[in-house]
Formats: C-alpha cells, sequence, structure tokens
DNA sequence: CTGAAAGCGCTTACAG
DNA sequence: CTGAAAGCGCTTACAG
C-alpha cells in the first residue's frame, strides 16, 4: 500500500499533526521541519489521499454534475463553460450521468444521498415542482440548468420568447402555414416553445392548427433526436396540406428533419433551436443558447452557494438570438445562401 | 447535518455494527432488527455516507475516465459504451477533464495521487514510454483507449491500416495526387496515419510529396479542429499543383476542409477518420472508428484488472472500416449519391 | 512552532 | 444474531 501520514511522521521524527501541516501551507511550520518532511515525502512518494481528508474537513471539494446519458452537444457545450471556469476555484469536477429511460428522481437522490458533491450542477433533468421539493430537504447547494424551479439556482433561456422570435421571423418571411416539430410534450422546455409558437401566431392573426404540431415516434432521450426528427418531419410532408415552413424544438431534431426533406425531395425553410456545433457546417438557422455562457455561470452561482449557504436564490433567463443560415435566409430568394459564413472560420 | 449511523444506532436500541449491517445486506441480522433498523432510517431520512464508506473499506468502487477537455466528439461516442456497460457492474464512472495546453502528465499524475478511483480509464492522452511508466509505478489499474504503451491495457484502433486503407482506396479510384491533412504531428495517432498514408502511395508506385502533408496552424487540441482542417485544406488548395483527393486524420478537420473547399470553390474527394455523429450528415467518407465498442471493451477490461491485479496485460487494437459517403463516392462519376442513405435512420 | 488526542462516519474481525 | 473495539488516513482545536 501507499505510505500514509504515519509513515512519513516516523521517517521525519515528528508528529502527524506536523506532517499534515506541511501539507495543508500551514504556516505554523519551520522552514527546516517543512524541508524535511517535504524530503521523505517525496522520497516515499506520499500524497494525502483525497479521500481521508474529505472525510476529516468534512468539504470533499467537488462539485457534481448530474446530467442524462451523455451524447449529448447541449451538455458539451456547457460543460465547456465549467471546465474553464472551475479553474478560478479550488473544486474539482465529477461527473454523474442518469439515464433518461430510468426513473429521474431516483436516480438524482441516489447520487445526492452518496454525498460525494458539496453542490451539485444538475443539467437537463426534468422533473415536477414536487419532485425538486423532495431533493431540497436535503438542504445542499444546487444549480438547475435548462430547467425552472423556484426553491434552486436555475439558469435557463427564454423558451417562450425564443419560439416566438423564430416563428415570427419565419411569419415575417411570408410564410402562413407553420409547421412545428416538438419533442417530449410535457418538458418544461417544449411545453414554453410550443407556447411561443402558437403566441406569434396568434399575434399575426394566424389559426393555429394542431395538425401541424408534431413529434416522431421515436422517444429516446425525450424525442431529442434525429430520427425523431427525420419521422415528425415525414409526417408534416405526408400532410394532405404540408406546411410551407417549420420551427423545430431543437437542432439535433432539425438535422434529421433536413435529411427527410431530401429524402422527400421537398424543402422548406427551417430553423432550429440550441445552435450546436454543427449547425453552421449543415447551414441551419437556430436560437442560439448560450451554453457555454450558461455552464461558467453555473460554476459562479454553484461555488457562491456553498461558500454562502444563504445567499438568495436567482433565476437567470438568457434571451437566444436568431441566428441565420441557408435553412431559413434572411430574405426569400436567397435560400442556399449561408449568410454567415465570412465570420465562421474564427 | 444529517444523521448518522451512531444516531439511528440510538433511536433503534441497536450497535452502531448492526446499523451498518443492515445496510450492508449482511444476512446476519434477524427480520426483525432489520425492519425497525430501516424504518428508523427512513424516518431520519438516513443513507450511508459514501466517503467514509471508502475509507473504511479502503474501496472507493470509482472508475475515474480522465480525458481532455472535453468538447470531444470521439469521446462522446466512447463515453456512450462506458455508461452502458457500467450499468452491468456495481461502480460509479467519475470524469475529471485535463487541459490539453497544460503538462498531460501532472495532472494526470495529480489525479491519481489523489486516490479518488479504484482504476483509471485514460482517453486520447498521448505521452511517451518514460511518462507512462511514471504513472505505472502507483500500481493502480489503467486502461490507455487512443493510445499505446506497453505496461497498461490497451485499446486502440490501427491507423497505420486505415490510413492506408483510405488512401489507397482514392488511388483506386485513379487519383494520382493525394494531400493529407494531419494534426500534431508527433502524436502516435498522427504519426500512424502518416505512416499509412506513406505506404499505401509508395505501394502504388507513387512518390511522396512533403508538400503534400500538411496541418494547420491553430493548433488548440492538438490541431483536431475545424479550423485546422480549413487551414490546412486551403494550404493544399493554393499549392501551384494543388492534389486532386486528400486523406484527412480526422473528421473535425474533414469538416473545416470541407469549408475550405466551397469557399475555394474547388472540391477534391476526402476521406476523414473516426465517423463521428455527424460525418454521416455531412456526407464525409470516413475510417470508422468502433468508438462504443472500445469504452465498453475499457469498462470490461479495467474492472477486471481491479478485480484481479495480476491478470495478464492486453492489447486491442480494432480496424477501422471504409465508410464511403458523398465526399469520396466509391465509384467516379458518383459525387452526389449518399451510398448510406438508406441504411441512416435506424 | 509542535505534539497528543479526539473526531470525521463507516466496516469488520473477534468474542460471545 | 449482536456488540465492543480497533482501524481506515487525515484534520484540528487544545495545550504547551
Amino acid at each position: 500500500m501507499n505510505p500514509t501520514i504515519y509513515d512519513i511522521a516516523r521517517e521525519a521524527g515528528v508528529s502527524i499533526a506536523t506532517v499534515s501541516r506541511v501539507f495543508n501551507d500551514s504556516n505554523c511550520v519551520t522552514q527546516k521541519t517543512r524541508e524535511k518532511v517535504l524530503a521523505i515525502a517525496d522520497k516515499l512518494g506520499y500524497h494525502p489521499r483525497a479521500l481521508a481528508q474529505s472525510l476529516a474537513r468534512k468539504k470533499t471539494r467537488i462539485i457534481t454534475v448530474i446530467v442524462p446519458v451523455i451524447s449529448n452537444y447541449f451538455f458539451m457545450e456547457v460543460l465547456a463553460g465549467m471546465q474553464d471556469k472551475i479553474a478560478d476555484y479550488d473544486y474539482d469536477l465529477q461527473i454523474f450521468n442518469v439515464k433518461i429511460a430510468d426513473n429521474l428522481l431516483n436516480q438524482a437522490d441516489h447520487i445526492m444521498k452518496r454525498g460525494w458533491g458539496e453542490g451539485y450542477v444538475v443539467i437537463s433533468v426534468h422533473l415536477g415542482d414536487s419532485e425538486w421539493e423532495l431533493l431540497r430537504k436535503y438542504g445542499v447547494p444546487v444549480v438547475l440548468i435548462d430547467e425552472y424551479y423556484s426553491g434552486f439556482d436555475t439558469i435557463s433561456v427564454d423558451s417562450i420568447e425564443g419560439a416566438y422570435s423564430a416563428t415570427s421571423h419565419l411569419i415575417e418571411q411570408g410564410y402562413r402555414s407553420l409547421g412545428m416539430i416538438c419533442a417530449k410534450p410535457d418538458s418544461k422546455p417544449i411545453v414554453d416553445r410550443v407556447l411561443g409558437y402558437r403566441r406569434a401566431l396568434e399575434d399575426a392573426g394566424i389559426m393555429v392548427d394542431s395538425q401541424m404540431i408534431v413529434t416522431g415516434d421515436d422517444m429516446e432521450r425525450d424525442g431529442f433526436t434525429e430520427s425523431n426528427g427525420y419521422q415528425a418531419m415525414s409526417k408534416l410532408l405526408t400532410l394532405d396540406n404540408p406546411p410551407d415552413a417549420c420551427f423545430c424544438a431543437s437542432d439535433i431534431q432539425a438535422l434529421g428533419a433536413i435529411k427527410a426533406m431530401k429524402d422527400y425531395d421537398l424543402r422548406i425553410p427551417i430553423i432550429g433551436f440550441d445552435d450546436l456545433e454543427f449547425s453552421e457546417y449543415v447551414g441551419l438557422s437556430t436560437m442560439r443558447q448560450p451554453m457555454y455562457e450558461m455552464g461558467s455561470l453555473a460554476i459562479e452561482k454553484i461555488v457562491e452557494r456553498i461558500e454562502n449557504k444563504d445567499t438568495d436564490i436567482t433565476h437567470t433567463v438568457f434571451s437566444p438570438d436568431l441566428v441565420l443560415r441557408a435553412s431559413a435566409p434572411a430574405y426569400a430568394g436567397l435560400a442556399n445562401r449561408d449568410e454567415r459564413i465570412a465570420g465562421s472560420e474564427s
């Protein structure tokens, strides 16, 4: 087994307390003792075990991220922001994945009970208020991303506004028959995006046709998959009166939808939601979520809450930006021009 | 603070040993005592702290994954395989990110010293033999993915063979002037891919022109970025005699290369390496790495090694498959046909 | 500046 | 089947 604090204390002829102090940068140690201890520690390859330190200090210095089964581009972008920000603090990031198919509450509960993290950042997990309430009882710092619950700090994007903007833009371009592709209908982001879509139509005096709001049959990952988008667009295109433009609740589905349009050889403008890394490459217009910034902010919030448990709860809502590309050009007639090519090599 | 084993022992009128036994599914407890303990535990919301258990058992039941700053599609696919496989065992996955810009050895060393994991799966970290040797001294189970070192179990893809196949295919199609886009020149996968490319040319009796082997200036993430691919392809296309086809060391760079071809309005067949999720959507031909399978296998290997420290070291090398799409069609003259459309909606 | 001792929250032989 | 006790590897008041 690796050497412990006892081994090096014995070798150095000091107490374990002194060794501990050396490794905790306490200044209550003479330079001489410090050097002796360090030398021995180096020789024996000693390094404090984080586990034991955590138990003794009652602090793990770990922030645990809970996120549904990865393969999720949204998560990657958010994580990049978290990564960069955590470098400013003395915490490590630990990531646990939950399976979206199983009971999410139980999984989150299980992870939090185990108690690895001093704080938890929960991404894209959608639960009801009563369920979040259950988690709140642990009295542990939690920050939610892409979800809203009044009892925790949350960071999200205004889905209603985003959907409204996307739909309105399509209407301004002169389209009147607008389809919408959505995912799991009862998740908060989807509810809001449908709402924004409806409002935009209503405000423009266009009747909402519920046949035009579809989702695919594949409900894996709550429907946020290419195949779901493919199926949804297929439904739309085989309608007696197919829409002449479409708002899609996520870029990943839009990708499938674009493929479906290719296969059916019937192309209509489409605007997605997210702005994933590949979206630019496929020329997909979309509502951009500031994912990197959301991740960065999440770290700030969770650290603040860990270190100061009773700061006020805050809810940050970002406004998504409309990014126009070939899939839904700014002006009719420019259907093949990529509006942002010039700025995209950065 | 949350209740401890002492609280529930007191309430239940038993010793802490008994409480511990109940939670460890020891059968040496009467049904009656068990029920009483469980009832109290439930009432008080007790759950054993993983931290304390780990210290007492000297086992964390954690497998730590070390991976360069995420935003990495390759990693996501591998992780998906790990996720699914870990469900078969009683371990949790903990992910630590390392920054590729900093000293990787130090970072890996630091993570391993902290001792959270019982075993480590290190992905896409490229070090020299002498550096890996340093890590081996800890005597901790390690599995390497996308790297080779004789002292650890490794899982990789045959880069030489893959590059050879890709290049040979291009030659068979009748192309004679072949460019190659590579990334950080001294990393093992790149060295091998350049080697395979050279061999294919030599075996076909074609002179290797070192001007044709390029990389971009942006060396972020070791050059595995779209912008690097864009720059590299730009160099190739502005050569006095541009190549008439190209093998690219990674799909992510190929994406940038395709954009460059668009901007220069000069298209040549291109074959990438990886087969990332978006590759199919952009019609990129590529050498497919079985990433999911690699992740799954990594879990099997690491668990095996944790539970049986002295099993023989094994090195698994997968052969990449050539996947043809629009970017390098199987037969000249079919440049716009996507060979795999039919099977892509699964 | 340094040490002895209690404590962090569990597990696990060892007795009974 | 159950309990007392030692131990996991550290930290941290409390004395000196």
